[in-house]
DNA sequence: CCAACATGGATGACGCGTCATTCATTCCTC
DNA sequence: GAGGAATGAATGACGCGTCATCCATGTTGG
């Protein structure tokens, strides 16, 4: 490349339309999420794995990759949960380095709660917003990008 | 409502398939924009506004509704840019309660250099991922969304 | 065996975002 | 023109996210 190449202006309209788009359906469903519950949907990703987890308990690490979240993220979230009394953590006897988050009966009831409220809102700001088909292609393009985002960092 | 709906597999694979995307997404051009220039993305935001503005000013409240932010986060943000060189606060004679907010000539300087390797970076991982009409499509999925946040806040 | 390295995880510092509150000025109405 | 409402803006407290660092345990090759 030698000079910059820039966006034209459809490009341009795309683009930000995508931004606010994504900006302000990330605030709504967390305002949401946040007055009926309490929950964030940082909160809502972790208890939503814990749950599916056997014994609803996982090793940080599992955690951290099925959420992809940095490490350092995971842990300091995992300590304000715990504060509040949504997770446990406890020791590990297979790997001394290791431990477990262990669901509480107050985090399973947390996101017992929250959950159908949830999934209306992101069936009314999403899925009802777009319709079947456009659900689906907005699923395609996403995973184009994202697709190119991996070969990107992998390569 | 009265049993609450739960998401079809294809929807909540693309529903997952978006959120994935919409965090990778931001996260690699945030990663970027910061490595090249030490600007975060909402910097940049701040200082395309003050750039595109006449004199290279605004007031605060302009500012707020062309970012779409709440008030106190572009306080704060204004603060430590502020902090940084990148702009100024200054008095404003017409409204004594109001400020103005001024490029300076660093942060020109800032956004100058950061652009292009920006730009170029939202082309390699949103515009040519997708290809020209998938990124109209996109754009057209999003004002739809919009449309649906706008009905829901507004009504 | 043990030194080097890898892995699992926690922590402190610091910038970011939200909420609630506060304050001054301006606008509006009587 | 005086008092109340609205507006423009800053601030403190607190939760969130990242980076750099640290520590303990595990693993591996000589």
């Amino acid at each position: 490349m030698t000079v910059p190449r820039w966006l034209d202006d459809d490009q341009q309209r795309a683009w930000r339309s995508y931004l606010r788009m994504q900006s302000r359906l990330g605030a709504e469903l967390n305002r949401r999420l946040q007055a009926a519950s309490g929950l964030s949907l940082a909160d809502y990703d972790v208890l939503v794995h814990l749950t599916d987890a056997p014994e609803g308990r996982l090793r940080p690490y599992e955690l951290q990759r099925a959420l992809e979240w940095e490490q350092s993220r995971l842990s300091h979230h995992l300590s304000r949960m715990q504060r509040r009394g949504l997770v446990e953590r406890r020791e590990c006897a297979e790997d001394g380095r290791g431990a477990f988050v262990v669901l509480t009966e107050a985090g399973r009831r947390a996101i017992t709660a929250a959950a159908p409220g949830h999934v209306q809102a992101v069936r009314e700001l999403f899925v009802d917003a777009l319709g079947p088909g456009q659900v689906e292609t907005l699923g395609r393009l996403s995973a184009r990008v994202l697709a190119r985002l991996d070969a990107a960092a992998g390569g």
